[in-house]
DNA sequence: GTCTATATACAGATAGAC
DNA sequence: GTCTATCTGTATATAGAC
């Protein structure tokens, strides 16, 4: 979802790369500021220059999240014509993350709701309702009357299935435990 | 779900209870040894004597929850006939985590993967392996050939569903996230 | 079984030189 | 924009007294 092209590669950008994916591999409060610096080649200083606290680093985090799955939601409306086989693109790219060991980024902070600034939870949110509405548009055009149920239990059930797909490094435990809701 | 009844009340038994809710609340790398201290209002070297290293207090945590909802399953079966309803009373053991800002306790190791001993993983595979195999065993009973199939749905529905339900307080959200896996 | 005292390591963060 | 140096706080953990 969302351009793969990190045409960019500036200290900032970097950061923002490394964070990301420890994020959604190890947790949130599972890496440091000298997990990422070590790994990129830089001092932790270099770090609190681009991202005063790591409270503003969890913000840009989930912002960035918030645009690339936005952009990732247009381009796949526009490359497919059938609502079925969009949602199913939605799934192949969570199927992604598995191999890489990644859980959804806004998943993991969600869970660490409780150790999170509250911004950073507000930003969780509007991801996820962005993401329920887009999902309700697609099953709407499907000519489902309970669009918004859908789009729920569609949901639901791709964070579940990841968290067990990627346990044991599985992918097509997505496609098994979402069968379900794909032939509704 | 299993015994409410928590008997003792030894300092063991109390480090337990309250990492137990810190992991569930805030993830198993949301507190250290000195949160759960200062909340039963020992030292942290007090709780070294009882689980030598955190590892060892994870390990623990998992394989009490094992024990403890394997009991839960039994009591389920006992005194509920129907297999629908005996879903139903999963569903609302878990709505009840809601309210108390709690995570599946195992879903929460499983997310924290990467950060964990294999041990612990080990044990959180066991755990959703038995829940898997139960609640297969209710949609056999309920006369479903896909019973595999529908356990697993069932299960990802369950831990996505809850994920949304704590983020914003709405346990009603798991109802509405499992109808579609209720009523196949 | 719980304490005090202590050790070592690392966390997030800042000041100021270059 | 990145560094060195430093600060304060906290993490996990151990030794040994009581």
């Amino acid at each position: 979802m969302g351009q793969d092209n990190k045409i960019t590669s500036d200290t900032k950008t970097k950061i923002l790369d490394v964070a990301e994916r420890m994020t959604q591999t190890r947790g949130y409060n599972g890496f440091s500021y000298l997990d990422i610096a070590d790994e990129i080649g830089i001092k932790t200083s270099s770090i609190h220059y681009h991202f005063k606290n790591k409270d503003d680093l969890a913000i840009a985090l989930v912002n960035r999240t918030i645009d690339d799955h936005s952009q990732g939601f247009d381009n796949i409306e526009k490359s497919i014509e059938l609502p079925q086989k969009r949602l199913q693109a939605v799934i192949d790219y969570f199927k992604g993350y598995v191999k890489e060991q990644r859980f959804c980024l806004c998943g993991m902070m969600a869970l660490e709701l409780l150790t999170v600034s509250p911004k950073v939870i507000e930003l969780v949110n509007i991801y996820f309702k962005n993401f329920e509405n887009w999902l309700a548009k697609q099953y709407k055009a499907m000519g489902k009357t309970n669009s918004k149920a859908l789009a729920l239990s569609f949901l639901s059930a791709l964070e579940g299935s990841l968290l067990f797909a990627r346990l044991n490094n599985e992918p097509e435990v997505i496609d098994r435990a979402l069968k379900v809701v794909m032939k509704t």
